[in-house]
DNA sequence: ACCCATTTCTTGGCCGACCAAGGTAATCTT
DNA sequence: AAGATTACCTTGGTCGGCCAAGAAATGGGT
């Protein structure tokens, strides 16, 4: 085993190193990955001298601006599985950026907002966002920031549909 | 606080609802967000037929390609921290898709290498991989494609250097 | 009224991924 | 040769994220 097969072959192989075999196979896939991981580390950075966490933000600021909401809402606005919000929720309480609930209406669902605490964040986190984009987009003119947009929204919209098929689909318009 | 007590706020908006805050903070953060989760889904799905998790075809592609490898190569090829792949490496292992053993030469080091039985997966993860990518950029030309891939790599640099640095800079060229 | 389906949330389990800290071995320094 | 530094890997902890399965309440159908 162990490869001969092998791209690095005994007789020198037709592509140069420097090319991993996972970025032939799907060039785009490989960038949107490692694009993601690095993007992600780089919101953790901006993030914590805010005090959260990458992912948060989206549960913040939707719950900023939409005041209380019932948690099934934000699950459908964040685009998450339920055990996911369920679990960060727990954990925002916990570090007080959050009030839960239960509804008077309906006993099976709660009621979200954000602490009043945690209104003071809104501003450093949409600074820090702010720089996490301006970072992300360092060097790209007005033309190729939309031209990337638009194309993040095409991939966007591949994934969610066909084969995949988006788990919330609809929730977009409401 | 609690901004306006309601979703629908009676006002009104300012901004039609649809486009969450996030969205306005930071465009392209918010796209690169959306699409790196769908992405990784979707790579999960194709994934799940032969028997890896997301992450880990990285891990078997350099493995097939290269070898048998010392532990701190690998980390460099796929250029993440050495305790994720430390028990990405003890799950394969267990999966029986790796071994590894010892490095003779250096009693610290470990060598691994894609298992006998693992190579039977190398075709399987590039089909895989390659419906990837095809479902990833359905509906784009070329031209698109190229610029997509452009515009992601020089994303992908901003992310890297300037303020957050990247950590596994120069394992670029070799 | 009753039973069943649906909605809503939680729990447990698992993975990828990070950081911080530790232990061992090789290497460099003095 | 002894000591300090570095390289290599592991462990433990924490998070985001998923799935599968479950408890609880609401709502519909007959």
């Amino acid at each position: 085993m162990k490869a001969d097969p092998a791209p690095t072959d005994p007789a020198g192989p037709a592509c140069p190193p420097g090319l991993p075999a996972v970025a032939m196979a799907g060039p785009a896939s490989h960038a949107v990955s490692r694009v993601a991981r690095l993007h992600r580390i780089a919101a953790g950075k901006v993030l914590k001298g805010v005090g959260l966490y990458p992912g948060q933000e989206f549960v913040m600021m939707h719950l900023w601006e939409a005041g209380p909401v019932r948690q099934s809402e934000l699950i459908k606005a964040v685009e998450l599985d339920p055990s996911t919000v369920t679990k960060m929720l727990q954990r925002l309480e916990q570090a007080g950026h959050v009030r839960r609930r239960p509804d008077p209406a309906d006993r099976r669902a709660v009621l979200v907002e954000a602490s009043d605490a945690s209104c003071g964040l809104l501003a450093q986190v949409e600074r820090a966002w702010g720089e996490l984009e301006r970072h992300t987009l360092a060097g790209l003119d007005e033309d190729e920031r939309a031209e990337l947009l638009r194309l993040l929204a095409k991939v966007e919209e591949n994934l969610c549909t066909e084969t995949a098929e988006c788990p919330e689909r609809r929730a977009a318009q409401g």
